[in-house]
DNA sequence: TCGCATTGGTAATGCGCATTACCTATGCGC
DNA sequence: GCGCATAGGTAATGCGCATTACCAATGCGA
C-alpha cells in the first residue's frame, strides 16, 4: 500500500490530538463545520471581488480552523485541479543550477526573484539535467516545467522544438533573450541595437570616423544586434562602414594582435569597439593588442565595450560601452510571464540598456 | 471556463493532423487500442520485476502510440495519484539567490546533481522566497516542496518548525549540516571535530603545545564542532587548554589585532587556528593580524584553519588545515534522500574531511 | 400573497494518472 | 473432461483540490 507512506494511520480519529497526517481541506471543512467547497472557496478566495458568496463570519471560521489545524495547499493537487499553483517555473540549460554567484546568469535571476516575490509568485528552479538525469533524454525533457504555471527560459541552448510544444500546448513560457524564430514564443531581450549605435555616435561626437568592430564568429542574435546597430551608428554620424569596418574572427587573440591594431591604426582608424560576449574574448584581444602595441588609451586610440567587461578586468580603466540592465531584463521577464499566466496578450518592449561612459574614449589621436 | 487553457479545442477531432493539445493516457490508449491502464501499466513499467503482466507485444504498440503522440506524463498528476514523481527538490534558505559573493551552495549542488542524475532523478530548486513571495509568510513556506518525491535542504536556516511538520507527515527531508536537535530530521554532515582534531595534531607533531583557536561569536553546530575537535586535540596531546585557549570574538577583526598577537606570542602561544565560516572572517582576521605584527609565517608562528579559505584569499600561501568534501557531501546527501523516499531506512555516516598540509604550519619559532 | 432576485452554501464532478479488484481466455495435470 | 492456475488485460476508484450546477432560505416589490 503506497498511501501507507501519506498516511501515517490508515483509521486515524480526528479528534484525538495527535495528528499525523498533513491535514486536507476535507478536515478543516469538518473543523469548521462546513463543506469541503466552502474551504476552497474560502482559501483560494481571489482578490478578485467577484467571490463575495461567502459571509464573513463562515469566512472567519474556515480560516481560524485552517490556521489551527495548520493547513497548506497541496500544490499537485492545486495545480492538477486548476491548472494553477501559484508557482513560476524558471529553466536554465546549464548542467548545474546557476546559483554560482559567478556564473553569468546570476544577475537575471536576482531581477526575477524580486519580480517574482514583488508579484506574488514562488519560483522553481529546473536545469538542464545534465547527464543521466530521469528525462535527460526523450521529450521528458522539458515535462517537469509542467508543475508550475508557467517557465522561464534562460539561454540560448534552449532546444526549440521542445519550446514549440509547449507552446503550441498553451503552456506560458518565456525566453529571456531575442527569439524571433520560434513563431509564437514570449521573450523579453536587450535593445542591444540602439546601446551600440549609442555607444558609436559617443565616439563621432567625439571626433571619431574610422571605427572598427571586433566580433566573435558567432552567430548569436546579441552578436548580430550588436554589429547592426555598430553599422547604423556609423551609416547615421557618416563614418567609414566599408567592409573593413567589421573584423569577425572566430579567434580574436589570434587575429587581432598588435601588428593588425598598429597596421589599422596607421591606416586611420582612431577607434575599436569590441563586442562583448560570454568569455569576453574580443575585449580581452583587442584590450591586450593595444596594449602590446605601445597605444595609449584613450590617448592614442579610443576603446568601446559593447556590454560589460568581464569580472576579472572590470577593474582600472573603465570601458566606455554599456550596461546590460539584467536585473531588469529578469524582472521584465517575469512580468511577461506573468500576464501570460493570467491569459492577458502582455508584451515586454526590449528592455534599454544604460550608456556608461567609461575612461577608454577621448578625441582621437593626431597621428596622420 | 479555466480548461479552455488546456485544450485549446473542448470538442477536438482525435484523427486529424493538427494537434492541439498535449495528449493523455487515454489517447495513447486509444490510439494503441488499449485501455488507459494498459498505457499506465506499461509507461510507469518500474523496473522491479514484479510487472511481467504486459505481453511484449502491447507493450510495444503501447510504446509507439506514446513515441508517435509525444507522450510525456504530467508531474503534477503523477504525483497526486502516487505518490512519485521521480523528483527531487533542493531547498536553499540563504538569501533566495545569495546577494553575498562569499556565500554560495555551488559545490554542494555540484555533487547533488551528480548524485541525483546518476540516480535518475531530476531536481527541482526552491528558494527562500526572500521578500514578499506568496508563501513568504505563513506555513505554506515550504508547502511547495511536496512537489517533489523528497527535498535536501542547505543551510542552517532552514526553520525547525517547518522541517518538524515536514518529517510528521512522513514527507522524506535531508538536511544538509548536522542537525540533531530535531528529533527525528536526517541529515549528513562533515565530520568537524575529527579533522579539526587532525588539524591540532599535525601541530602538536610539529612541537606546538600553545596553541590558540580563533572562533566566531556563532552557535552553529558547525562552530561547535571545530572547537569540539580542537579542544579534545588538544588535550590528546597534552597542549595547554585553558579558557585562553579558545578567542571567541563576535567581531574577528575588531578582537585579534596585530597587538593581540604579538602579546599571546610573547606569553608563549606559538600556533593559531581559525575556524572556517560563510565570511571567512576569523581566518582573515588572524591572517591580517600576524601580518600586520610583523610575524612570518610559519616562521614566527604557524597557522591553521579548520576549513577552506575564502576565494579571494586561496592565493599564496595554503593554509594547513582541512578541506570540506562539499562535492561528496552532496552527493551523500542525495543518497540518504534517495533511501528515504524509497522507504529504506538509510542512514549516513558523517563524511570525512580531508586534511590540507596547505604551508602555514612549521615547527615552532624560538621565541622566548 | 405570490413571484422573483439575491445571498450563502453544498453536492457533484473531473483534472491525469497509478493502482487494485476483477474478469476472461488459455494451458495443464490427472 | 473437469477444476484450477496463470497470463493478459480492463473497469473502477481515488489522490486533493477548484469549480459549477444547483438548492434553501430570505428579502422585497407589486
Amino acid at each position: 500500500m503506497e498511501q501507507s507512506r501519506k498516511r501515517a494511520k490508515p483509521g486515524r480519529n480526528p479528534g484525538s490530538g495527535s495528528r499525523t497526517s498533513r491535514p486536507r481541506q476535507a478536515e478543516v471543512a469538518q473543523l469548521a463545520g462546513v463543506s469541503q467547497a466552502t474551504v476552497s472557496l474560502v482559501l483560494s478566495a481571489r482578490s478578485d471581488g467577484k467571490a463575495a458568496t461567502i459571509s464573513e463570519e463562515t469566512r472567519q471560521r474556515v480560516l481560524d480552523a485552517a490556521r489551527s489545524l495548520g493547513y497548506a495547499h497541496d500544490p499537485a493537487a492545486r495545480r492538477l485541479a486548476a491548472a494553477r499553483n501559484n508557482l513560476l517555473g524558471v529553466f536554465s540549460f546549464t548542467a548545474t543550477f546557476p546559483t554560482d554567484v559567478q556564473h553569468s546568469y546570476y544577475p537575471f535571476l536576482v531581477g526575477v526573484e524580486q519580480e517574482a516575490a514583488a508579484r506574488g509568485y514562488d519560483l522553481v528552479l529546473f536545469t538542464g539535467s545534465s547527464s543521466g538525469g530521469a528525462g535527460a533524454a526523450g521529450p521528458d525533457a522539458l515535462s517537469r516545467v509542467r508543475l508550475a504555471d508557467g517557465c522561464l527560459f534562460l539561454g540560448r541552448h534552449a532546444p526549440g522544438a521542445e519550446l514549440k510544444r509547449l507552446v503550441a500546448d498553451g503552456f506560458p513560457v518565456v525566453h529571456l533573450g531575442r527569439r524571433e524564430e520560434l513563431e509564437g514564443l514570449a521573450w523579453v531581450g536587450a535593445d542591444y541595437v540602439s546601446a551600440s549605435r549609442a555607444v558609436v555616435e559617443h565616439l563621432a561626437a567625439l571626433g571619431h570616423r574610422r571605427i572598427v568592430l571586433v566580433r566573435e564568429a558567432d552567430d548569436a542574435p546579441a552578436s548580430a544586434d550588436r554589429q547592426r546597430g555598430f553599422l547604423e551608428g556609423l551609416a547615421a554620424v557618416g563614418g567609414e562602414a566599408g567592409p573593413g569596418a567589421v573584423l569577425r574572427c572566430a579567434d580574436p587573440a589570434g587575429a587581432v594582435t598588435a601588428e593588425r591594431v598598429r597596421a589599422l591604426v596607421a591606416d586611420g582608424v582612431t577607434a575599436f569597439v569590441a563586442e562583448e560576449t560570454d568569455t569576453g574574448a574580443a575585449w580581452r584581444a583587442l584590450d591586450a593588442a593595444v596594449r602590446e602595441a605601445g597605444l595609449s588609451c584613450p590617448g592614442d586610440v579610443s576603446l568601446g565595450l559593447l556590454g560589460s567587461p568581464p569580472p576579472d578586468l572590470a577593474a582600472a580603466p573603465v570601458p566606455t560601452g554599456f550596461d546590460v540592465p539584467r536585473h531588469q531584463l529578469g524582472a521584465a521577464a517575469v512580468r511577461l510571464l506573468a500576464a501570460l499566466v493570467a491569459g492577458e496578450e502582455a508584451q515586454e518592449p526590449l528592455v534599454v540598456c544604460e550608456f556608461r561612459t567609461g575612461a577608454t574614449a577621448g578625441p582621437p589621436g593626431r597621428r596622420p
